[in-house]
DNA sequence: AGACCTTGTGAAACTAGTTACATTGTTGAT
DNA sequence: ATCAACAATGTAACTAGTTTCACAAGGTCT
């Protein structure tokens, strides 16, 4: 029979043994083999077949100080946006040699505490996360790790953590400002959940003293939209105009005030914040905040390779926003 | 000053010497507490604040030969049935202790297998795939690490990893019968791109033989669906409803067709395969084959979780679709 | 009072790689 | 012929933890 098979998993002894040279010779194989004569490289790849060796990455990184993951905290997957900003930043981490880690929070800031010690305990080398609300456990873990942290989709570069995002407050008061301009007077505002959600509190606080407005506070997801269609019809009835701060809010209300058979954007005009694929393709198209997450998500990836490659901090970046105006207003 | 603050970052031996203990008595610390002197206990734990002591991961999971961390490839993220999937996926093995790493493919074998060296070089524990197409190198990496992998997306029982999935071509067909069913002569098929896409080929094959068909293939995106709109009312007028192997498609679809004044369903009917959010949203709702990602990304987790705690390799599962009739039929 | 057991701690040997330094052997120049 | 230079390889000391085993101190039982 062949060798003992019960043995787990072959290591540099042993491929070094098969091959009857030193452990040092097998390492230069795996990392610098210009400088093994081509006889014994052969002798030792063979044996490397032979054992199916594959180096332990726990043991290379313990020698090398790196583990090549980065760790990124978003509140869900369901939102476009963020699986959007995740692709942008998986495949641009990749360029760099970068593996990316997904925890996501439900936007909640314990969970995402624990799943960021989490990361740090798998060896995670820099972190990402939304927004600028954290836990303070958070904070203390950072602090104590001094690791490498960024924080996006918001944009402050008095922030403790450097910030790479957009002006929210400036994004919904462009929109709405572009509502008032149409001429609308009564404007409902659907908004997402604002307790530890940083964004849609900026988005809303932006909207401050601003027209006369009627706000509705639902789950972001195309239900919750329709729900506050029926909540908006209720108890609003001369609103002109909806104004959503999510893309998600924002097809959900067409698809309500569709069902309600009212047109838009004759008898009702309707905006969003984001710009999924969803609102360019919708009939009618919804304007909306073009957010380029794509871009937030390979600025965000560049960002933090550089950190964890050469030190060097990032400076906070606002990413630009662009009203795009469709046939919903 | 201070101590020497060029010093990276403190291990066990300098956390021992800080605390006047020796390194086991440090590690007990971290992992038997109760094994420790209440007063021992907390010098070292005052040593270990004041030295900002994080325990290096690659240390540990040299020891332990575990690294708590799963890849995923899945083909991209701008689809809201993998989002789905992988929210699932990571919130099962977070219970689990578990982290997740996620690559995209683009769809390309040669990218996957690519992508899932880097996986193994990071010291993933297992794999997770879509479907059962994939490059030569990638099954070679596989047989070489003896890394365990499941396939998802397709259920094969014969297949040479566990597959947890479902039975796509029987889905499609559900879906055509359905449309059968409902007296349509002439139905129309949008489906996506089909080298290496396993998925969308065992949903086309599942159709053969059933009726007349009219297939339009494109990308999957709601633009691509808008196209195959437009191909369709160019090519085969005479069509009466559209069957889309994708949910995104479907959607896409109904834009177009909205956009062309199209009655659904009385001039045209539309059914679709994922049951996304927005077909049960959409106005009118479209009617689709309910495929349970979050189901399969919950117990792919499981599967996962049990075969690198116990070694124990999963069954190949079967999860069940389902039709969901509604207003688009 | 001596044997026995429990508890707490430390020394050193593990885990699996990388790498600085030492050694050997060959070639080329003086 | 001799010595320098260099290429190829080996030895052993690193990286940072965990864990086994040994030992000392204290308490209990006969």
């Amino acid at each position: 029979m062949a060798e003992k098979s019960i043995k787990k998993r072959a290591n540099l002894r042993d491929v070094a043994k098969a091959a009857g040279v030193s452990v040092a010779t097998v390492s230069r194989v795996l990392n610098t083999p210009e400088l093994v004569t081509v006889s014994t490289r052969e002798t030792v790849q063979a044996a490397i077949e032979a054992l199916h060796f594959v180096p332990s990455a726990a043991a290379r990184s313990i020698n090398s100080g790196r583990s090549h993951v980065i760790g990124a905290l978003v509140p869900t997957l369901d939102n476009a946006i963020f699986s959007k900003f995740l692709g942008a930043l998986e495949t641009k981490l990749g360029e760099y040699g970068l593996s990316l880690v997904v925890a996501t929070t439900d936007s909640d800031p314990d969970i995402e505490a624990q799943k960021a010690q989490r990361l740090v305990n798998i060896g995670a080398e820099a972190l990402i996360v939304s927004g600028i609300s954290h836990s303070p456990d958070f904070d203390s873990l950072i602090s104590r790790t001094r690791m490498p942290t960024v924080a996006t989709s918001f944009y402050d570069p008095s922030y403790r953590y450097p910030t790479i995002g957009y002006d929210n407050a400036a994004a919904s008061r462009k929109a709405l400002e572009f509502l008032i301009g149409k001429g609308h007077q009564h404007i409902a505002v659907f908004h997402g959940p604002t307790d530890h959600h940083d964004r849609m509190r900026a988005r809303l606080s932006g909207l401050h003293g601003q027209g006369v407005l009627h706000s509705f506070e639902t789950d972001i997801t195309l239900e919750g939209a329709g729900m506050a269609i029926n909540a908006l019809f209720e108890t609003s009835p001369h609103v002109t105009a909806i104004l959503c701060l999510s893309d998600v809010l924002a097809l959900g209300a067409l698809f309500g005030l569709q069902r309600r058979n009212v047109q838009i954007p004759h008898q009702m005009a309707l905006m969003g914040v984001d710009d999924l694929p969803s609102s360019a393709s919708a009939f009618p198209s919804i304007s909306t905040i073009h957010l380029p997450a794509a871009e937030m998500g390979a600025r965000t990836a560049e960002a933090v390779a550089n950190w964890v490659e050469h030190q060097s901090e990032p400076e906070p970046f606002l990413i630009d926003t662009s009203l795009i105006a469709r046939e919903s207003t």
